[in-house]
DNA sequence: TAGTGGTCTAGACCACATT
DNA sequence: ATGTGGTCTAGACCACTAA
């Protein structure tokens, strides 16, 4: 007797059939069970494959309406977040920290606003520098907030950024991240070597746990610097 | 008798013990079978949770090793990739589009190098515009390999953009997209109505199908526009 | 070699949306 | 009312890999 049909090859099968145009956009897909008996598998292999179609965005099912191929297929990138210093050391170059600046002080307003912490709250406002190969590579400008970190004041940022830190502190945390551009100040420009006015690209990130906002972010990139994704 | 025990009750179950810390980073967690016999769940249920939580990246397994909290949780964020039309209408403004420019030609040096195309390849290149409530929304640079995509010789693109002509043509294709900061020049400042040297959004993306290289496009957004998600 | 996850089966019941 | 997908079960065999 040979091996069973796996829920990959029924998944490529349909896939080959979607692709081919032997079932254009829009089209209604035979139902599990005709499937299963064309494929001569149980009908759970075919909804395992079918699954699989859906989270790729090739396919939408409907109780009781069947399965159809979507009209536009529904594309989206997965972007992995790493740490810099993973980032760096992934391209195959020496990764260095330094710390620019570190204090304590009450929230600015336009970060309680930003990040919507009560008035009066303190934070702990840290600048650093992440270097690839001795070039700059990174500038992170963090807010970290001491109501809801307040193991953050005493930390010791000078070995480690404070992303490290806070991601071994609370490793499950939801976040809210944004990608734009900015011209360099003159801050940025020192630090990433740099002409004033220089176009970034700059992540902004903003990251709460358990209902309370506990950072917020702001990475620029040194100059020329892509992010790129498959899909 | 009491309803089964759901996958999701299953997996939200292993999720608070890992968030709560029951389950810590590095930390090895039962077998499915013991897990199975814990909830009163068939071995299959367990595994269906299981293979979630290694979707979402807060879990690792192996074979014979068992199965593992991640040390570092797997961030990685879902961006979609929607038309510019379904973008700017989502945002419940009103969307128009326009052709700048379009012609036909051999493909120059750096594109050829870019986009992998063999010699003397003719392409068709496309400069649109993409507004919201009248104002410049996005600027549209395109390249289409006429060896790839000989139908865009001919095709009409003064009422429709050339993305949604694509997206029609060749629904599934693969992607190369990345982000990037870059200064505008003076056409890109005239149309997106900004200064010269302004720090604007970028994606490039570049699209096959089949092996062959279909277009590249370089799109550049209007000032402080910003791409946003959630993790 | 033994223990773990990965997958398939055959059957069942349920939830949902269309009719 | 009915047909579709969504899920669970109990059991089985397999693939991988750590010990």
């Amino acid at each position: 007797m040979a091996g069973h049909v796996t829920y990959r090859e029924v998944k490529a099968t349909i896939l080959d059939r979607i692709k081919g145009g032997a079932w254009p956009p829009g089209a209604l897909l035979p139902s599990e069970v005709e499937l299963a008996a064309e494929f001569g598998t149980a009908r759970a292999t075919v909804s395992r494959a079918m699954r699989d179609l859906v989270e790729d965005g090739l396919v939408e099912r409907k109780r009781k309406a069947g399965t159809r191929v979507r009209k536009m297929p529904l594309r989206q990138a997965r972007l992995d977040i790493p740490l810099v210093r993973v980032e760096v050391e992934d391209q195959g170059a020496v990764y260095r920290y330094a710390l620019v600046a570190s204090h304590v002080g009450a929230a600015p307003d336009w970060l309680r606003a930003r990040m919507g912490l009560p008035g009066g709250g303190e934070v702990r406002h840290i600048l650093c520098m992440h270097f690839a190969d001795g070039q700059p590579y990174q500038f992170e400008d963090r807010w970290i907030s001491l109501d809801s970190a307040p193991d953050a004041r005493a930390a010791d940022f000078t070995a480690e950024g404070p992303n490290e830190w806070l991601v071994r502190q609370v490793p499950y945390s939801n976040v809210e991240i944004s990608f734009s551009a900015t011209a360099a100040d003159a801050e940025q420009a020192q630090h990433l070597g740099c002409a004033l006015g220089d176009a970034l690209f700059r992540v902004e990130r903003q990251t709460s746990w358990d209902g309370r906002e506990l950072t917020f972010v702001r990475l620029t990139y040194h100059r020329g610097y892509r992010m790129t994704a498959r899909y």
